[in-house]
DNA sequence: TCGCATACTGAACGATTGTTCAGTATGGTG
DNA sequence: CACCATACTGAACAATCGTTCAGTATGCGA
């Protein structure tokens, strides 16, 4: 199918999917092996160490985001329903179902590993400049404080990914689904431009 | 001090703080066994295994956020602003500054673990519960999806727990600790209550 | 055809893991 | 004092961990 040997790539989607299912820690490289049908050494002889292939996973997934948030920063002008609808959900909905990435974005976000954090950092400039486009149009109200607000939408929005195990066995349906995506991207929607609050009788 | 051993005390709150630093995989017996000054045996003579420990010190934080969720559902009735404020940072900010709880409550929500599963379930029935009171005093405004509106609120509450530290390296103060946290609720109520998105001119 | 780089195997290594267990120290009860 | 339950120690155990390495297979350029 192509030059590029096929050992290598295997190695790669195992570790993903493995790493994403069960944590880094609970993964051994035997289990790597085993998964891809390869020997333990190839592993050494194609990244060196585990933790070198952990790091070309990680590079693997972030250059996955990267390829996908270029077509939202493109839309920074486009219609608003986008942001409100959810950021980082909005990428995922891109993945087929069943995509180990979601998981794996979760152990990336948590682990506290520097890939995870550039992640965070890239999102969060991305969420305030699209804010900030907003706020200019007079789609979004001004804020006192932009970027808390940023970092307040963007954190809600991963929460979501984190807990959708416990959301699901809560209220039934699971965000990262298509049905489920729906009736939480209506309930944020709804929060975020009618408010869930009434401010006790105080005169503006 | 007290008739109860010294040594079963300090096995939990060393594994309690290590599980938390760097979680339960990460962390052999004798980590624990060397920082609570005690032989690796006195652990297996105490618990049985390791996982044994691991159940014992679940065990006991949860028994520590009932104790604190108790005073909670009796101010049900009461103002408002203290859902609005946050319901998990308003337990956590009795915490003593360091405590290894807010660590260890990431871990027990994101292992998969039965306890942390339970502890989300009685958190989020609690938050219906109040919102429901709120929604009959005309505190909140009446919802669609009551129940999704619920989990939307506490999964938005835990996600200021669980990325707090992505927080802090995006707009310079971190939500756990005091002057952070005051930053962050504000930002939240503002968002509860007056709403962050406009709506693109409807007729209501 | 020779030579060499690359893909790949699998046994072996030392280190670390959780667990077991025989044995010591202690303090209250008969 | 004798007895025994309990707290506690630390060496030893088998299993598993990541890594190393000598050796085989393959295919391409000289």
């Amino acid at each position: 199918m192509s030059t590029t040997p096929a050992g290598r790539e295997r190695i790669v989607d195992a570790a993903l999917r493995l790493f994403a299912e069960r944590g880094h820690d609970a993964v051994s490289v035997r289990d790597i092996a085993a998964a891809a049908n390869v020997s333990v050494g190839l592993i050494a002889h194609h990244f060196g160490s585990k933790d070198g292939l952990r790091r070309e996973v990680d590079a693997q997934v972030i250059g996955l985001f990267d390829g996908m948030t270029d077509p939202a920063l493109a839309a920074t002008s486009g219609p608003a329903a986008h942001v409100a609808d959810g950021f980082a959900g909005m990428l995922l909905q891109q993945l087929p179902p069943g995509s180990p990435i979601p998981a794996y974005l979760r152990r990336l976000l948590l682990s506290g590993d520097p890939a995870g954090r550039a992640l965070f950092q890239r999102w969060y400039t991305l969420s305030t400049s699209l804010l900030e486009g907003m706020t200019a149009a007079g789609a979004a109200r001004a804020s006192a404080d932009p970027e808390a607000r940023a970092a307040f939408l963007m954190v809600n929005d991963l929460a979501m990914i984190l807990l959708h195990e416990h959301i699901a066995s809560a209220i039934g349906t699971d965000p990262l689904e298509p049905d489920g995506a729906a009736r939480w991207a209506a309930g944020a929607v709804d929060a975020y431009t009618h408010g869930i609050f009434i401010p006790t009788e105080e005169t503006p």
